[in-house]
Parts: C-alpha cells; structure tokens; sequence
DNA sequence: GAGTGGTCTAGACCACAAT
DNA sequence: TTGTGGTCTAGACCACTCC
C-alpha cells in the first residue's frame, strides 16, 4: 500500500467534484457507500470525508448527508506561495503560458515604484496560469533592473517567477492590495471570463534586502478564486509571567 | 459526555501552549501518554493531535514525536479592526443605519456553522456604514446563541458589533475569505453602486475560547474600497532537531 | 530495541434528519 | 423507522527515529 487509503478517497472526491461529476450543493455518497466502494473500512472514509469538511470543500449535515461546498480555488494570503503550488495541492495541474517576456524601459510609473531614472530596462513578463488547462491566473511581472537579465533567460514554461525570485532575491518584505475589478477587454478573454464577471486582482510589491525586487499583478476570474487566511491576535505563548 | 473528548484534548494543547506551559519547539507528550492521561484509546487522541497539526499549531515527526510548532506569523495581513477606526482614520466620520437587527432560526448553513441544532436562535443584524454619508460597507452579521439576547439589545448607531464582540467574546482565532462579486441589486442599491461595479465581500469568522462567536460578510463597492496588507516572512523555519 | 507517529479495522452507541 | 454523520474503542501492523 503505497498511497494511503484515505488520500486516494480523498483525491477521488477532489477528482469527482473537479470534473463536474458532482457539483455545488449535491450529496455525495453516504460514508457507507464510499467504505464499500473502496473497501475500507468507515473510519478510513470518514477521515478522509472529514478532512476535506475542514478544508472547506464539503460540507456536512448530521443526519441528512455529505455536500459538496461552493467550489472555488483559494489563495492563502499568510505567505507568498507560488500558484503552481496552490494549483497542485488542489489535485490539479498546472501549466504556465508565456505570453510575454521581454524588458521595457521604464515610465513614471515604473521608474518611482523601482527607484531609477526614466527609460531604465525593466524585466517585464506576461503569464498566464493555467490549472487543468483552465485559465486560473493572468500574472503581470516586473522585477527590478539588477535582476532583468538573468529574468529574461527564464524558461517559465519550466519554472515560475516565484521560484526564479526566490533564488535570487529572497524575500524581506512585501506589500499588497486587493480589489475587485471589471477586467479589461484583454484580460477577460485570457481568463476566459463571462460577461459582467468581476475580476480580483491583487497588486503586490516585494523586497528583498533594500531594493524593491518585484512588482506584480495577478488577476484572478472572480466566480473561480478567492483569497483566504487566518489570523491569531497576539499569541502571547511567550510571557513566562503568564503561567497560571 | 456533552464536550467530545478529541476536543477536549485540543483544548488541553491549545491551553498548555497558550499558557506558556509548552513552548515552541517543546516536545509534547506522546499520544500514548496523553490517551493514558485522558483515560480514551490512542485514536481520539489520534484525531485531535492530528488536526492541531493540519492547522499548523503541532508538527509532527514520525518516529521522534510531536512538537510545538512557530507561533503563527501575526503579521498585520488583514488585521481585524473596527470599520469605524478605519474610516476615522482617513479623517472621515463614520456613521451607521441599523437595517436590520432581530434573531433568525438557524437553518442548515448557519446550524452547521455554529455547531448547534436547526432552529436555534441566532442573533443577527444588518448595518449599513457610510463615511462622510457615503456607504463604504454592508455589514451582514450572525452571532453565537449565547451572545444573541445581549446582541440584540446593542445599539449600533452607537456602537459597533467589532466593539460589543471585543467585550463579550474576546477574539482568539479567525480567518477569512476575499472574493469579487457581482452584488445582489439590493447590496448594490445600498451601497450606492454604479451599474456592473463589482463588489468585494469579505467573509470572515471569529473565534473565541473554544466556540465560534460570529460570522459575518462584509460587501464593500469596489471602486471605492480595497483591503490592503503587509508582511515579513517568518525569519526562520522550524526543524525540531536543529538544536544540535 | 524501544518508542513514536501513520494508518487501518470492525465493530459500537448516539443524535439527528427524512419519511 | 431507516439512514446519516459524530464519536469512540481496543486492538493491529508498519516505517521511522533515537539510542
């Protein structure tokens, strides 16, 4: 037994619900059924039901049954974690689409964002992320001058930006802002949005060191992603005088 | 047994942690010890450690044991404050219209999240916040049965359901998630929205001690509103056995 | 080798929902 | 009344760490 059995129990639900077998609000089989069907026993379903309650991705009723939750891909605000990560914890796969990769010369914007005279080459890409082939991330990069040359020698089909930042800019700080957006003609066609979908784009500064490192725009379909998090005030577990 | 055991034991963890008792990267006891100490079979204790460690407040080493893990990065992401101070911060005056304030029967979505059965009694209120007369935010929000005779009772032109929970039920944990929306012509009406404006909602839950306190969604207009935030990564990751 | 967590079993009793 | 999830038990075997 390589895998353990209720991971694949999860994964099969993951699975189910990813490909539209089951959808939002429907009952999913009862623990017993599923227990026959991988022939396990209930508490191994039941661990692998009860999870993926805690994750948010089912919801259950005592006494009535299993139902799938609302599905939308999140994003854990916490930490910066690279989306082909968050894409393949979800069970997914991830691919990225270059569509642009190139350096420009900076403007007002650009050149008081990274600190530099105008007309400075800035390391510029344009990416688009895909999960299960399903536009999922519209990613607009610009990295700081000293980092634009060994940026554009990137294969981001191969790797990602945050990968490529994290080698060679490691992080110290950053910044965000999140809002919600009608998408540009251009952007809704990549992400393969409706019509009237808003779009929730979050506008992040990092960096390293002194230098601001990077600077991005990530936009996400807003029917198909949300952006979550936790929070502890002050966990004082560090004040000896605390003890009762 | 009213209060299952896995959660007692959590409790029991939580506490030690919290007290100061254990501290990071402390050895806790082994889940034989802590079934012994409980007087239940090592799987509930099982349970409840396991899931301390899927919220990252233990991790786990096979073969070595269970530790106590870095103490949540309380960065400032999302910080949990009054509307009211925001808004008086940007040197606006804040104001409330009370829409709606009564207790509503807890269907199948607000009973399984408050834990309790269909039909109680759950305190909830609708309140409109404008700064200089503008409408910034809906505040949609539900509170435990516990709280809800003295919830009900509150004047939020006066008050604010951040300060009334600060005092009754002390915030220990929350989390939280952001979306775009396409508002309901009623949230859109309230806040004053401009036809196709997209609107950002955020969700978010708050603990304390043990139960959970409140549930709210908070509609924003999104030109007019972003949540913004910052962090540092934590300095260093924990490795239990790196103390050589 | 002793102890730890990782996983699993095959039962059990309960509260609750639907009927 | 039947079926569902919620919880718990008292074992078990395994892989792993530490000594």
């Amino acid at each position: 037994m390589q895998r353990p059995a209720y991971l694949k129990i999860k994964t099969h639900i993951v699975e189910s619900i990813r490909k539209g077998r089951w959808r939002e609000g429907d009952l999913i089989p009862s623990e017993n059924e599923l227990a026959a069907q991988f022939q396990v026993a209930r508490m191994t379903v039941n661990r692998a039901v009860q999870e993926l309650a805690n994750e948010r991705v089912l919801v259950r009723v005592k006494g009535a049954g299993t139902y799938v939750a609302e599905p939308r891909a999140a994003t854990t605000l916490l930490e910066i974690r690279s989306i082909k990560d968050e894409i393949e914890e979800r069970g997914a796969t991830h691919a990225t689409r270059v569509l642009t990769l190139e350096s420009v010369s900076a403007g007002v914007e650009l050149s008081g964002l990274f600190s530099m005279p105008r007309g400075t080459r800035i390391g510029h890409a344009r990416l688009l992320h895909l999960a299960d082939d399903e536009p999922l991330q519209l990613e607009e990069r610009w990295v700081a001058p000293e980092l634009t040359e060994a940026f554009l020698e990137q294969d981001f089909t191969q790797t990602t930006p945050h990968a490529f930042l994290s080698e060679r800019a490691p992080l110290a700080r950053a910044d965000y802002a999140i809002e919600a957006r009608t998408p540009t003609v251009d952007v809704r066609r990549l992400l393969a949005m409706r019509a009237n979908e808003p779009a929730l784009l979050l506008v992040r500064r990092t960096w390293s060191e002194r230098d601001m490192a990077s600077y991005a725009h990530l936009w996400h379909p807003g029917s198909r992603h949300r952006f979550t998090g936790e929070f502890c005030p002050r966990t004082r577990s560090l004040d000896p005088r605390s003890t009762s």
